[in-house]
DNA sequence: GTCTATATAATGATAGAC
DNA sequence: GTCTATCATTATATAGAC
């Protein structure tokens, strides 16, 4: 980022960490040097390892801090399917540009090291975020299969770029969607 | 494969073009080499170039033959929901191992030229196969929803390797995908 | 038809100067 | 606290021998 000042520990491990997000946010784990993160952030990509022991202590950070944010799934229990079916349709639109952690995880899945790392934050944070807006999926599997559902379209829509989901009405996929986390969120 | 004669072209590409279909199945297609895809087909990694152009020329004909495999998409209207749903938790099972071209896709798809090459594979001759099978899907998105609940659902299953999807009961985890492909195929 | 040897470029990580 | 310079490794792709 622009701001980070010389000689200010705190700002330029900041501003690696920024760079990373949105780094393997839209690369992945392997389609992404640290030369081009540390670039991105305007230091050198010696301090990336300074600061973060290597590229994977990167990314596992860039994981932890996308994984808190919370902007897909809602609180009210009433309109939960709804809302999150909605949220689903907006952010993957043809014309968004989402920093999602559903983007995160299915850029850099392929890397084994990078998948570990993955599950454990989504078990963490995100299946726990579930269990909390929506408990009575605790030990059915469906809260996971919520997660299974938002991933997979955000995949056909944004990474591979089906033609079908980009040209499909945004308002009956919603509906279908909606149906969908209806059968899983009772 | 072992059975690859010298001075055979036919048998050597053919044996390249399997081992390529293992590789980048497993691995996907920045997380393998040429090198390791000719070791395995017993030649050397000049020959990958030779008969296919280049890496992404053998990745092509991998897509093109994987995609025309049909194995979880099963034939008859009246059972589609549930055959889909009970093969889909067979074939992700924790201790199967399944080169599914659900896969392929996955562990490639951060790989934007692997990216564009999957998806005029998947809707040349998967979407085109839910079509068939579901020919009242056509124009409303619910086939491309349906490759999305798949590809979500192995996503999570066997590449990021959810504990509450390997822990999860298994009819009740093909009971609440049948309801899903209910919702998507009616 | 297939090989070895190599050109060229990029990677992650480190040493040592300032 | 940050840099430049460099190491060791690996990648794809090609040249030319047999």
């Amino acid at each position: 980022m622009a701001t980070a000042r010389r000689r200010d520990a705190a700002a330029t491990r900041a501003a690696i960490l920024q760079a990373g997000i949105d780094a393997f946010t839209r690369h992945g784990f392997d389609g992404i040097g640290v030369r081009e993160i540390a670039q991105a952030a305007g230091v050198s990509a010696m301090l990336v390892n300074r600061y973060f022991g290597n590229k994977e202590g990167l990314f596992a950070e860039v994981v932890e801090v996308s994984m808190t944010d919370r902007t897909v799934l809602t609180g009210d229990p009433a309109t939960l399917a709804r809302d999150i079916a909605a949220a689903l349709v907006r952010r993957t639109a043809p014309d968004a540009d989402d920093l999602s952690p559903f983007l995160l995880m299915l850029r850099s899945a392929s890397n084994q090291r990078a998948a570990e790392i993955l599950r454990a934050g989504i078990e963490k944070h995100v299946e726990a975020h579930v269990y909390d807006v929506a408990p009575q999926t605790r030990g059915t599997g469906r809260a996971a299969l919520v997660l299974s559902v938002i991933a997979g379209f955000w995949l056909q829509r944004k990474v591979i770029g089906s033609t079908a989901l980009e040209a499909a009405d945004e308002e009956e996929l919603a509906g279908t969607l909606r149906r969908l986390f209806e059968v899983l969120l009772p």
